[in-house]
Formats: C-alpha cells, structure tokens, sequence
RNA sequence: GCCGAAGUAGCUCAGUGGUAGAGCAGCUCACUCGUAAUGAGCAGGCCGAGGGUUCAAUUCCCUCCUUCGGCUCCA
C-alpha cells in the first residue's frame, strides 16, 4: 500500500507500486492521454517510471513548460538517431532542449550542409511514423564506456560524470529507441510518435563544451511543438521578429547605411536617422547637465603610454585598432576604445579637494573596438560607436550614494524611452583582473546594497566583472518580450592607482579617489537599434523622424501655409504631390508617420482638417484649432525629473 | 576568429557556359484626383573584387572582401 500526495494536497492510496501513465488513467483517461512526464518527490521523471513508495507527484500535461521541454529533448534523441542513420561513424555530442526548440551537435566524417537538413528531417519523421518506444535503463560505467567505445565525446561525459548528462558515480542512465541509445537523465516522452510537429532550423557551428580551443562540432537546430497550430504560431512568431530587425527597418525608414567603403561595423547615418539620433542624445544631455554632471570632450586617439598605464594595452589590446604611425613619428597612436583615460587626465590636470568631489565628467564619446568579425551586428554590435558615458570621481564614503543616485538616474532615463521592465545582473571579480581582494568586495558590496535599497530584482553573474572592478548592468525588457542589456555600472578601483590619482582631504592628507565608470544608454547606435526594434519602426511622437505629415487635395496653398505655420517646431512633411490620396496614405503609412494630416479645398471653408493618428487607428474630422491641440498632445517629449 | 548560407538595377528578388530579367522606386507624359499603390512610356547593370579553367564565365574552380544564421567573445 503506497500513499500518492497530489499538488492539490489530496492523498490517494494505491494497492501496489504504480507507474505514471497508470497513475494518470487513476484519475482520468483524458490526463492520462494528456500526460507527457511525471514529477516525483521534486524530480522529473518518465510516465513509465514505477513509484514504489510514498510520493508527492504531480503529472505534467502538454500544456505545461517542462513537457514541451521534454518532447523537444525527445525530438534531439531522434534527430541524432537520424544522423546516425544517415551518416554512419558520426561522432555526437549533446543535444538539450532550448527555448523553443533543441539542438544537437556532431562530429560529421565531412562537414554536411544546410540543404541536407532536409533529408535528415525526413529521416525523423520516418523514426516518428515507426512509432519507437523509449525506454530507460541503468547501466554501469564499464558498460557505458564498451556500449560508446566508437564516441569519443560521451566517453568524455562518463569520465567526468556529469550529473546533468545522465551520469552519476555509481551508475548511468540511457535511453533506448530501436537501434539508438543515448546519455541521458531523461525523461523523454512515451514514444516517437509523440514528435510530431517539428523541423529542423539552421545549422551552425559550435565548440566542444563551448571552449574556443575545443573542436568545433556541427550544431544542428530544431523547434517542435504538440500540435501543428504551435508550430506555426512559432514560425509566424520569427517572420513577426523579423520584421522588427533594425537592419531592415533602417533602410526602409532611410535612417542609417553601411557600405563596404566604411569597413564593417561602421555606419552612416542618413538625415532621417541622425534627427533620431539627435533627439536622444540631446535628450540624455539634457537629463546629465541637469543632474550634476559636467560636460567633457576629448580626443579620438592617444599615445600609447596612454593606454599603457591605463592596462588597456595589457588587457586589451586584441580588441583594439592597429596602432597609427608613420616614419617621421616612430611613437604610436591608438584609437581608443574607452573615454575613460581621456577623462582620467582632466581630473589629474588640476590638485583637486574633498570639496569638490564628486566630480562628474560626461561625453557623448565616440569609441572603436576591433570586435571579431562574426560578432558584428548591425548596430547592436558595431566597431565604431557612441557611448553616453561618464567619469564620476568620489571618495570611498561616497561611492554607496553615488550608485544609488545612479541606479535612480538610469532608471528614470530607461522609462523615458519607453523600458518599463527593468533587471540586473551584479558581476563578480573575473579571474583575468588587478587590484586587491579588498578593494573588490567594498565595490561589490555597495553595488549590492544599492540594487537592493532601489528593490531592483537582480542575479550575480560570478566572474563576469570587468577587468578592473565589479559592475551592474540594467536590462531592459522590449515589447515582445527579448531582454537587453543597456546600463552598465562599473567601480573602478585600479584606475585610480594607474595613474596614481589623489584628492586632498579634510585633514590636508593625499588620498586616492574612487572612479566609477557609467554609460546609461550604453552606445547610442546600439540604443537606437534597440528603439526600432522595440517600436518597430513606430517610434513614439517625439521620436519620430518625421512627425507630421500633411496630404493635401486640389489646391490649397494659402490654407496649408497657415497649418505649417502652426506646426513650427515640429518635425512636418508636406505631401502636395498631384497624386491620388490613397496613393499619399499609403505613402505616408509606410513611413510610418504618426500624424497624418489631410487637407482639401472644402476644409479651407469650414476650416477643418482629417486628423488621422496612427496609435489611436482612427480618423476624424476635426476643426483646424482642436488638430493642433491633438497633435502638441501626441507628440509630447517626456518631461525628465528625479 | 570558427562552422554554414549568401552577394545580379536605388530596394526586393528571378535567371543562364553564348548580347542580362521582373516588381517597386526614379524620370517623362497623360489623368486634377476626399481615405490606404492611376495608366503609358523611358532610363537604369564590370552579375562583390582578383585570379584560373574554357573558343567563350555573371554562371564552373580557387583566393579575398562584405553580409546573414550560429559558436566563441563583448574589457
């Protein structure tokens, strides 16, 4: 006799020891056929697994998480089978399950190719038709290495027994269908016929253990889903987000170009993108020089002992710009790929007092980084861009309220442009760093306790600080849900000593001062980016590039030059062309104008106007005087104040 | 940097070992137009760059550049 506890709290007593499947029909043949795995005492488990004790469970459906993330580990098994089928000798890795799909990775005698994915998909799906059960067992290590002996990589995954790929120190779990076995803690689903509703991605390239050093394996990616109406939600999902990419919007919305001429990364920024532009970093000025910070420009490039005493060549150096030189000047200049030096010196140019600190220097700083070529991105990852960035010098009694007055200062900016969903990652000392133990845990501990006096919810990222000091990073969540990483928080405990930076203090003694290192918006291109990904191209009003459009019917010129006049200081267009109006509409609904104004000759009579809205999807007829009230309304740039 | 895919007109994309194609955009003309693309005509190209194979290369092969999807990286 066995006691079953069900989430509810209800405890139902069986005869003997039970499996899941039976344990679900116990309750009702609809969850049983619903059913894809079982918890068990906070364990996931197979349907078939045999509860032979007292046990908490709790049966997932297809409609929960951890089942969808079952079927999609279950599709993995199938595709490697699959390739194993086809390309016998294949060495294969790992293969877990992802968001919204899977992947697997293998060692192909020869390299395949994106077009044989398809012959590989329908191989899985023959492997599905034939409807293979799979079925878990036990077996101990010297079994496992005989029954792998001609795969190097699982070999690799018993010796080091890791847990989470199904093996242990005493024994390891596989899971058989047909021919094919597999590594694996589980659990899968029932049987393939489960898997259904898949299709095979993209193929890519992928580290052994995601170490550099390591072979490079072929990656194979999946979605699957339990029923086709998921998958093809998913797939229109995609096309949805791709619409968004900012690459594509850019030049549709005339905002911003790259060429080959400029070398990658590097972009140019046409008269519609660069008012964009300008609106946010005139914005963000605007925000700083109100908030206790003193505006800095420096240089492009510096010497070199610049950046050696800044470490910057030591730690640095690969992923900064070959140096400039030429014969008369044999001293090398380098593009720097921080303001923080620069910004460095104009502190130390005078003798500086407690009084003054902090000391805040800002820049809209133009940086350069030799980002390896794959990892160029439009401009989310560029090589030459924008940081909003500042210096703040402070003693170490001021740090803790200076995070603080930060942590609010970003936040607020954040929701100015529309980022309501706000988290942080708190990043530890790395291995590759300098400075002492000590002056780390201070720095962490007072960014610590600001994210918490700030109630921002937060994780730490261990190891993951820079190379002088621990950060937070505030991301942003977009209107579809991706996360973005915008903020960055850096002390710095190490530059100051570089080059050996002091401030007198009240007892008249020299002390060093801390620095912390902050960029808000982070880079202005990759910010952008992020804007047109988020709106889609349809920016708020007081984004927009254009922000008014007026289509005018017949001949109305003495009329429209009284609108125009009342729309100065607005950002408008006038479509007078001799064209139909639907032709305009269209026109000005592809650009994506927020305000549309139509204007024939019956309004010049009543003196009247359409008003067409984009975010309200309406159109009305309203007098002239209540169309400019309507547009001022909409086009309202957002009033920053702490 | 590595694995895979791609580069043809301003844009989106067909196509072929033998003189290069469409739609949109552009220009010209007609239509004088009230709610989401009016019609006709014209013009537009070193088929990413360099090398090779061939009587002949945009097409096949090699190298490079750039872009895209990933991996690694993002101080």
């Amino acid at each position: 006799m066995i006691n079953i506890t069900f989430p509810d709290k209800s405890v139902k007593k069986y005869e003997s020891s039970i499996n899941g499947l039976e344990l679900a029909k116990s309750i009702s043949n609809s969850l049983a056929k619903s059913a894809v795995c079982i918890e068990i005492n906070g364990e996931l488990k197979d349907l078939s697994y045999l509860i032979e004790e007292d046990s908490v469970c709790k049966i997932f459906t297809k409609d929960d998480q951890y089942s969808l993330d079952t079927l999609r580990h279950s599709t993995a098994h199938v595709l490697a089978q699959a390739v194993l089928n086809l390309y016998p000798g294949t060495e294969f890795a790992v293969g877990p399950s992802i968001d919204d799909g899977f992947y697997y990775d293998f060692l192909f005698k020869e390299n395949i190719k994106e077009s044989d994915l398809i012959k590989i998909e329908n191989e899985m799906r023959k492997i599905s038709k034939s409807q293979q059960d799979f079925v878990r067992e036990e077996i101990s290590k010297d079994e496992a290495y005989k029954m792998f002996s001609k795969q190097t990589f699982k070999q690799e995954l018993i010796n080091t027994a890791d847990k989470s790929e199904g093996v242990s120190e005493e024994n390891i779990s596989i899971y058989k269908n047909d021919k094919f076995s597999d590594l694996c803690r589980g659990p899968h689903v029932q049987n393939t016929s489960l898997i259904n509703h898949f299709k095979l991605t993209k193929l890519a390239g992928a580290y052994w253990r995601g170490i550099e050093t390591n072979p490079q394996l072929q990656r194979i990616y999946g979605t699957a889903w339990f029923n086709k109406n998921d998958l093809d939600n998913y797939l229109k999902r995609q096309e949805e987000a791709e619409k968004r990419d900012h690459r594509k919007l850019g030049n549709e919305l005339d905002l911003f170009i790259s060429t080959d001429e400029t070398g990658p990364g590097q972009f140019l920024w046409k008269p519609k993108g660069a008012v964009l532009r300008q609106i946010i970093e005139d914005y963000s000025k605007k925000a700083h020089s109100e908030n206790g910070y003193d505006y800095a420009y420096t240089p492009h490039i510096g010497r070199s002992v610049l950046w050696e005493t800044s470490g910057h060549l030591d730690y640095y150096k690969e992923g900064m710009f070959p140096p400039l030189k030429n014969e008369e000047n044999e001293e090398e200049y380098y593009l720097k790929p921080m303001n923080c030096p620069f910004h460095i010196l104009i502190y130390k140019s005078d003798i500086r007092s407690y009084k003054e600190l902090p000391l805040r220097y800002f820049e809209l700083g133009s940086v350069y980084r030799y980002e390896k070529s794959g990892v160029l991105h439009g401009l989310l990852r560029a090589r030459g861009f924008t940081q909003d960035d500042a210096h703040i010098f402070c003693t170490t009694d001021q740090i803790e309220d200076e995070i603080l007055n930060l942590l609010t200062f970003s936040i607020k900016l954040l929701k100015s442009f529309g980022f309501d969903s706000i988290e942080a990652d708190l990043s530890t000392r790395p291995e590759k760093s300098i400075g002492n133990n000590d002056d780390w845990e201070k720095a962490t501990n007072s960014l610590k306790s600001a994210l918490e006096n700030q109630n921002i919810s937060f994780v730490t990222a261990h190891g993951e600080g820079a190379f002088y000091g621990p950060k937070i990073d505030l991301h942003v969540k977009d209107a579809i849900g991706r996360r973005w990483q915008l903020s960055t928080i850096q002390v710095d405990f190490a530059q100051p000593d570089n080059f050996d930076l002091q401030f007198v203090d009240s007892n008249n003694k020299r002390v060093k001062p801390v620095m912390i290192h902050r960029a808000l918006l982070g880079s202005i291109e990759r910010f952008t980016g992020i804007l047109i990904e988020n709106y889609a191209g349809e920016f708020p009003g007081w984004l927009s590039p254009v922000q008014v459009k007026v289509l005018t019917i017949g001949d109305v010129s003495n009329y429209l030059n009284k609108i125009t006049k009342s729309l100065k200081g607005f950002r408008y267009e006038v479509d007078d062309r001799n064209l139909r109006l639907g032709e305009k509409l269209h026109d000005a609904s592809k650009d994506k104008i927020p305000i549309t104004l139509i204007v024939g000759e019956k309004d010049e009579l009543s003196n009247t106007l359409a008003i067409n809205i984009r975010s309200q999807d309406n159109q009305q007829n309203v007098k002239y005087e209540d169309a400019i009230k309507q547009i001022k309304a909409n086009l309202k740039t957002p009033i920053f104040k702490i």
